[in-house]
DNA sequence: ACCTGAACACCGTTCAAGT
DNA sequence: ACCTGAACACCGTTCAAGT
């Protein structure tokens, strides 16, 4: 909309907030979080260390900028219609592919996620979900929250595990499960969240049968003994 | 069992290895895993920086014996004759309890986990209880993935909101969650787990009629349109 | 066996000053 | 509006040398 002229005579090229945040995801993808330095990242741009202070606050609001990007796929246009387990399943699957589309993504949304920085993937989509189907909107959270949980914590773990065997396979080790690696192996990451979708799925079927618990109250019973 | 001579006669204190640890935990809970640096913990012992190195491989391993230690209570003494999704309830709450028994629990514990430096804590009891109860040992496996991703990583999301709040109340700022937080509150751990548990539940009803599917592969099929 | 002293190669962040 | 230069107060880790 509004025409770039934000070089017009080719004076120095001036940075924008976006800029910084693009390079450092940029930067995150080739060397990884722990190579991933303010200085670092300011020789990245040609600028001193100092300069990137006046487009970010600091590292923590950088690093939460750089997981709103990358998990932006997980709300982008939905098909309509869908119950909340189904809608469930569709978020855990894009959340997961969004986390392993970067380098160390996981572990830099994780600690975004729990420092409050950015705003949690699943939550907006399934609550909008159990509006249009007159489900409770804290059934939606429940859900949201033992996906994006589960889901994170996962691909933190899944993540770290295939970068500790690629450097074991490029030093020449042994490499043993290089073919899980390049093959992008599961992990029992679809197991896990089948049984998640199935607790998502049993409750929602209990509260449709009695819709004076949807209350959305934790139960904290003592297990039934056997 | 062995007699503890180790300062006979009065010279200067030696450490050991579980001396370092103790004093990392307990640093750890005094001022949080950003200003646990290993020259705050050698001032903590009375010793040099480059003195930690003899007992210690790393910062990495030192936090991976920490998080050994925290994740203690997780796995001791359980009552015999449970069924995996009674032993998995309790082994989240024990989990749930142990993570938040120290500050920064949760964040430590989930980086020593992505990194493969600490036993899982869920994994061997419930293969245990499904081998006693001939369980498919991959069902128990999935059960304890769900049960452990999910629970570090609400309890990390958990920890770090109490420490914002606490941190806010005591700048005088508008002690909104005050209460919440000298209480414990739940915050929906207890609704989500319960949702997990189902889900085992479920899943283990289903592998009961139908044995010849509890191979524990994953399905992996699109949901059925409504 | 356990620790000191000194060094190396870094960090994140602030702030006056420049253009 | 955007950036430089210089500084402050730190890091984790290594390694020869001491006792």
């Amino acid at each position: 909309m509004i025409a770039d002229d934000s070089n017009r005579g080719g004076r120095a090229p001036r940075r924008s907030r976006g800029d910084v945040v693009d390079a450092a995801l940029d930067l995150l993808d080739r060397v990884g979080l722990p190579d991933l330095s303010m200085r670092r990242l300011a020789d990245h741009l040609g600028v001193q260390p100092s300069a990137l202070y006046w487009h970010v606050e600091n590292k923590q609001q950088l690093l939460a900028a750089v997981s709103a990007r990358i998990l932006g796929p997980v709300s982008a246009d939905h098909a309509a219609g869908a119950t909340l387990d189904v809608a469930a399943r569709d978020v855990a699957v894009r959340l997961h592919d969004s986390l392993l589309a970067y380098r160390d993504g996981a572990e830099v949304v994780s600690s975004s996620l729990a420092l409050g920085l950015v705003d949690p993937p699943a939550h907006a989509r399934l609550r909008a979900v159990a509006a249009e189907r007159g489900d409770a909107p804290a059934l939606a959270d429940t859900i949201a929250d033992a996906i994006t949980h589960f889901v994170v914590g996962f691909t933190f773990h899944q993540q770290q595990r295939r970068s500790a065997d690629a450097w074991g396979a490029a030093a020449g080790g042994v490499a043993a499960s290089v073919e899980r690696v390049s093959a992008g192996g599961d992990d029992g990451f679809t197991a896990a969240l089948d049984l998640i979708i199935a607790g998502a799925t049993t409750t929602l079927l209990r509260r449709a049968d009695a819709p004076d618990a949807a209350s959305g109250a934790p139960t904290r019973h003592p297990a039934p003994r056997p």
